[in-house]
DNA sequence: TATAATGGTGCAAACGTGTGCATAAGGCGG
DNA sequence: CCGCCTTATGCACACGTTTGCACCATTATA
């Protein structure tokens, strides 16, 4: 019932040549003489031929395909750097294999083996922190390896390279601006299961207060639990341990991401604190959702999409052999409403005083 | 400088048996001696081999993958379907290829094609309306084929297989409840790059709007112009052109996705226009998005992510041998704050009268 | 005219794996 | 002791493609 799958065979047949002759004709080569090149190409057409990817693949030990690692689809942040990625691929004539790892190291040595077994020619990390089993694993592939947001490591292999945004000078930026506000009293509110980025954006914001003179007392440091590695429930995980930071008494926190700030935006509303009057917010990622919200969020925005399209690019450059130097790109400030002065007028939520505040959060929590 | 990869020769060499034994021996096939065996997977694990999946494929016929098509995964819709198609792709031992189309018929033909070059086992489509070119060339491949919330055509080939939502229902439901609430004039915003999608959510309108003796004219139906193809505008779209419902003087809208809802909110946030009190707004998918806007939107909620997995499933079915059938499911109503009755009270917005919106309405887009 | 150079094509091997069939070794009944 | 059955293994081919090399025919050169 199935007409048969066709080969090159089947048109050497067809045109009474040799297989060889097909092949060289169908790849261009200048050894056929133009009248059977064209003749065989045409005829290729008409019998409605497709090459065999696979065979083409185990002949030439190329397989034109890499492997992308995310934590999570879900999450708009990666959504964008697999599109990124996935349109310069395309536009390379490679293919990507999708593989999302939901922060879970066992899982993600087991994506890495797979790509190892699909003789992926490249592999792409926009993933969790790496063990040493991941490193070696991922040497053994033997190819180019390019890690997004990871910053690489002194004794990395030589085919890891990187592209990432500064975490550290993002947090600055962000949390500088809060200062220019006249804000002291600043928060963090931190993600438990990004490792990595976590840290740094940690440490901009240190910096940042350092700068400033200030020493923030461990209250106004508060991390969402890393159990819930989904990335999915970041907003809700954010909005829980938001009020902790409001009983510290800041008057404004500088978030992980756009979604631990909408966390904290949700926290102020159910706490029926303004914001930004009662407290200014800035988040990280510039997602969409950050222009959609009420506020819409000030943030640090990154070039997601940008970012995925360089990191494919990347791969491509060491493929066709080129040297490449691992990038990190400076993120900018959006300044939207979600961040104002201190104590600013015309609020629509009553401002509340640090008693009611705590009450309130005390209810919440219980 | 790179140890060469090893194969199953070099594991028999180093066994003292034939690359069949061994073959045999790693697939735990029972005509070898439980000792060989034995032997030699310890020395297979001991070597580090890793089999060649481009050379089993070119074997057994099958590359245990399949290309998934969809038009953007920056839209949350699609990034839930691939996500759960991935997931139940892994755990059966799949990979998945990932292919966005941007919504462009062509690009979405060549991507069929090179899933064709590459053998994969099945194909998801989770994407644009297919012309006639597209059936016969999903046809070609001789792969079973499922299509996420297209309803299948009656001259489909027979291994076209679909998963959809009920849209029309869907449209239904909502409508229905704005209509319960008190309203009549009842708008319908629509998007104009989603082909079918569009018309039954549109029908379902209509059906609602008949059951209630309504017969809407055209002002009360708007529709996002189609050009804007890549599913990221499709909320400035619908901020652009929400006003001339205002202007029709609809008093509620059904918008065909949460993406356009909330490019009414914000066109209504600039209008000055109370959201519900001054148009109560229902949007349709339920992401997360939905939940996160002030006032969180009432709208249609689909399983996203239970479609990508139950479209892979019944691409597995399929490879099984297994009868599957079509599966529509139901969408529910999820009710937030974005409806309320028509002209209801405490509204911190001003209600403006009719002239007023047509004012501001046409402020907005000169 | 003989020889070399050139251009076009075919032969056969290779990539790494799976598998039908033949075969060898061992046990057992006649 | 011979033949037969069972068990374990090897041989060889196949999957569809690319490519080095040999070969043939034609033309240019001496």
């Amino acid at each position: 019932m199935h007409p048969p799958r066709i080969s090159i065979k089947d048109i050497a047949h067809a045109a009474g040549v040799s297989h060889s002759t097909v092949s060289r004709a169908l790849a261009g080569s200048s050894l056929i003489s133009a009248e059977t090149r064209e003749r065989i190409q045409a005829l290729a057409e008409q019998m409605g031929y497709i090459p065999d990817a696979v065979a083409q693949s185990l002949q030439t030990r190329s397989t034109r395909t890499v492997g992308l690692v995310v934590t999570s689809i879900a999450d708009p942040f990666f959504a964008a750097i697999v599109e990124g990625a996935e349109e310069t691929a395309i536009a390379a004539g490679m293919s990507v294999f999708i593989n999302v790892s939901h922060n879970d190291p066992e899982a993600e040595l087991a994506l890495i083996e797979t790509l190892h077994r699909r003789r992926v020619d490249g592999i792409i990390l926009a993933a969790s922190r790496l063990g040493m089993r991941h490193t070696q694993a991922l040497a053994r592939v033997q190819v180019p390896v390019v890690m997004v947001n990871r910053q690489p490591d002194e004794h990395d292999p030589a085919d890891f390279h990187s592209i990432a945004v500064d975490d550290r000078g993002g947090a600055r930026l962000a949390v500088e601006y809060l200062l220019s506000l006249g804000h002291r009293r600043i928060g963090y509110l931190g993600m438990g299961n990004r490792f990595e980025s976590n840290r740094s954006r940690l440490e901009g914001y240190r910096a940042a207060l350092a700068g400033a003179g200030i020493q923030p007392p461990d209250a106004w440091i508060q991390t969402c639990p890393a159990e819930d590695a989904s990335g999915r429930g970041d907003v809700a995980a954010a909005e829980t341990v938001f009020p902790a930071l409001l009983a510290a008494g800041v008057t404004a926190v500088f978030c992980y991401n756009d979604q631990a700030a909408v966390g904290g935006l949700l926290a102020c509303r159910k706490l029926r604190v303004g914001v930004p009057e009662g407290c200014s917010l800035a988040g990280f990622d510039d997602i969409d959702l950050a222009r959609y919200v009420e506020p819409p969020l000030t943030t640090v925005h990154q070039p997601r999409r940008e970012m995925g399209r360089q990191a494919m690019q990347m791969v491509l450059d060491l493929l066709a052999g080129k040297r490449v130097e691992n990038r990190v790109l400076s993120p900018t400030l959006v300044i939207r409403s979600s961040a104002g002065k201190p104590g600013e007028a015309n609020c629509p939520l009553p401002l509340l005083s640090a008693e009611e505040k705590t009450f309130r959060f005390m209810e919440m929590t219980e």
